[in-house]
DNA sequence: TAGATTGTTAATCGATTAACAATC
DNA sequence: TAGATTGTTAATCGATTAACAATC
């Protein structure tokens, strides 16, 4: 069967690859900025410290093509990926528990060039409901189910207390939500078509002790 | 030649197996609340959705044994993960960066369970320097150098703007700082000798929405 | 004892790296 | 043209999964 759709193919891109664009994507805008019009692998592998082949098979999932000899045009290729990830949409998200995680999430800056919109913010604490954090105002946590029925929201940020999360997740896919962002330490049990993506900074933690008792003998 | 030292080995114990075990860890504190002396590799699997096979398999890397037809003894291998990870140690750490994210790391309790314990922040924001986040003191960003040399803080969580990333983290190694928790956008280069950790919030995010898209086809 | 589970060794799977032909 | 770089196909490497013997 021929290859169709937009991006090179539906065979499903590994994870570790998609985890790598955006660090491209960062990469190249200091680059245009620098006025470079074209970039090669390996120049981008020499100042990312990897691999230029995977360079090439990396970019080769947004569909850009490059020519020998000169290599990528910059600009072509930051529109490419983001493009691809999505990044130059607006990607809207609600996020349920306005804690400390939750809030600094609400604030983070660097939310917007990822095309993520959060929209509103829930939480049960009487003292938050009202507030706002930046633009984004906290709701009354049962106002989720009125609020998305209106709205078509698609991602769900979750930085409640790891005992909520599952009954948070479990309503948040009942009003729609196909994405779920999980910052608890919280496993989720959900319908297998529910996107869950979970960033857990115990596991990073784990990591970086580990190494470093490892670099200690 | 023999296997010695504490642990099984000093074969490198793969990245993905260390992201796992605080997963494990978090799953038999609810399982140890529940009053359960003994866990098998099969039950914990089916309960965190991962193969039985693999959880022997990282399980044995902290050098705990268990018996056949009965598991593993509950409280034992809680121990000994927390032992193996240094949860049960104190790690302490240097934050650079009192913004958003910093000052949500700072409030963050969770670290404590990780044996991680902030015992400063350091900013160049005079408006922010003086003040501080729960008890952690956001101090000049110029003490750190004479602080880090009375103090031996093995860690530095980096959350900077990603344009002075570099710099503060070279300062940092200057420092005596052995890893850093890497929270900005910027690839660090820094002596091979040095643990860097990059959570990188927006890797989350390209996996997130590019598996929402193809979802929707 | 019988049988479930550990723990090790082998097979599979997937991602990274290498090789090389195509091309500008 | 000559040569660097793309892009594809093959080889390697590493992690996951399967198979099975040991054991309580």
């Amino acid at each position: 069967m021929n290859e169709t759709g937009k991006y090179k193919m539906n065979r499903k891109v590994p994870e570790p690859t998609l985890k790598r664009l955006p660090g491209y994507l960062y990469y190249l805008d200091k680059v245009k900025e620098q006025g470079i019009i074209n970039i090669s692998a390996p120049m981008i592998g020499k100042d990312l410290k990897c691999d230029p082949t995977q360079v090439v098979k990396d970019l080769a999932v947004t569909g850009i093509k490059g020519k020998p000899r000169v290599g990528y045009n910059t600009y072509e290729l930051i529109h490419a990926l983001e493009d691809y990830l999505g990044f130059n949409r607006t990607n809207e998200a609600f996020i349920v528990g306005a804690g400390n995680l939750g809030s600094a999430l609400m604030a983070y800056q660097e939310h917007q060039s990822l095309g993520l919109k959060i929209i509103a913010a829930f939480d049960v604490d009487e003292k938050k409901i009202g507030t706002h954090v930046g633009r984004i105002h906290i709701l009354e946590y049962n106002k989720l189910f009125s609020l998305s029925n209106r709205l078509d929201v698609k991602i769900g940020i979750l930085t409640t207390p790891n005992s909520v999360a599952q009954d948070v997740a479990e309503d948040l896919v009942n009003c729609g939500i196909k994405a779920i962002w999980n910052f608890t330490s919280a496993i989720l049990h959900l319908p297998d078509d529910i996107i869950v993506q979970s960033t857990s900074m115990s596991s990073y933690a784990a990591v970086l002790l580990r190494r470093l008792n490892d670099s200690e003998k």
